[in-house]
DNA sequence: ATTCTTATTGATAATTTTTGCAATAAGGAA
DNA sequence: TTCCTTATTGCAAAAATTATCAATAAGAAT
């Protein structure tokens, strides 16, 4: 519980101002761990705020790299805390999800960079493909 | 101009239908590249058709690997065929887009399938970041 | 503590995306 | 070709997301 006060210097640093609203979605995401924007909205709306804040919230904090929004299937987004680095496998037909060490991808991504210029976000990569059980089931070979 | 076809054969073999609606949003994205679905309405809004068939069919094509649905900035998407297998740099500040060849991710790929079973759509990842231009007038460093 | 600047929120409207269901039409069978 | 089955579409309403703008409040300065 020590990374509530940590953020907020941050961003007040930053010249970002430090917001009950703030403040509580960072902790709902702190508490809850992937959150979509409804979900988030169910825990905090006891504060009374708007669920335009909410978005626009999320939107804040992640264009400023306090959380991070990975794609689940069909677009919709799912927030959560940017914390230890690692990575994502969403199965595009079940929405099964599995986490991966971030490590694998630190020669490719600086490789990408220099290449390419970009500095890359490279600790939440998000890919999509088939899990193991819907491989089975899948009458989908093109 | 054969890939049309093509498609048709195989949505068919797994027993779907060739709409020409379906055609007309194919042909759509065949033609210019990348579309927003608001983009690909506007170019198929002539033959009558539905927004909400716009969605349904683009969400369709992507569910069976037809189309690819790239993330642009704060989670909209925007639809590409299913073609050449390249991946994409974006900048989250600016959105400039770059394209990558596929071959540096092919040995990471493979090895990313055997530690987690599941079967990865390897042809179009999008990675987010920063371009040369943004890095410079940025004032984000935690 | 008080004032001041302006980033942020709430309220509301606009826009985008999704859903439910009856009507339509693609494609196989007769 | 005609008939049948049912996947697909259109229509309309619901839900989700974004934008606008005046009012509010965070935080620096006094």
């Amino acid at each position: 519980m020590s990374c509530l006060p940590r953020l907020s210097q941050s961003l007040r640093a930053r010249g970002y101002r430090v917001t009950p609203q703030r403040l509580a979605i960072l902790e709902a995401l702190h508490h809850d761990g992937h959150l979509s924007p409804a979900q988030v909205y169910e825990r905090v709306r006891q504060t009374g705020m708007t669920e335009a804040t909410v978005y626009r919230t999320l939107e804040f904090l992640r264009a400023n790299g306090i959380v991070f929004a990975a794609q689940r299937e069909g677009g919709r987004l799912t927030y959560e805390l940017a914390g230890a680095s690692h990575h994502h496998l969403v199965c595009r037909a079940c929405g099964a999800q599995v986490d991966l060490e971030a490590a694998a991808f630190q020669e490719l991504i600086a490789s990408l960079e220099q290449q390419s210029g970009y500095r890359l976000e490279a600790s939440h990569l998000t890919l999509f493909g088939l899990c193991p059980a819907c491989q089975k089931d899948s009458k989908a070979q093109a």
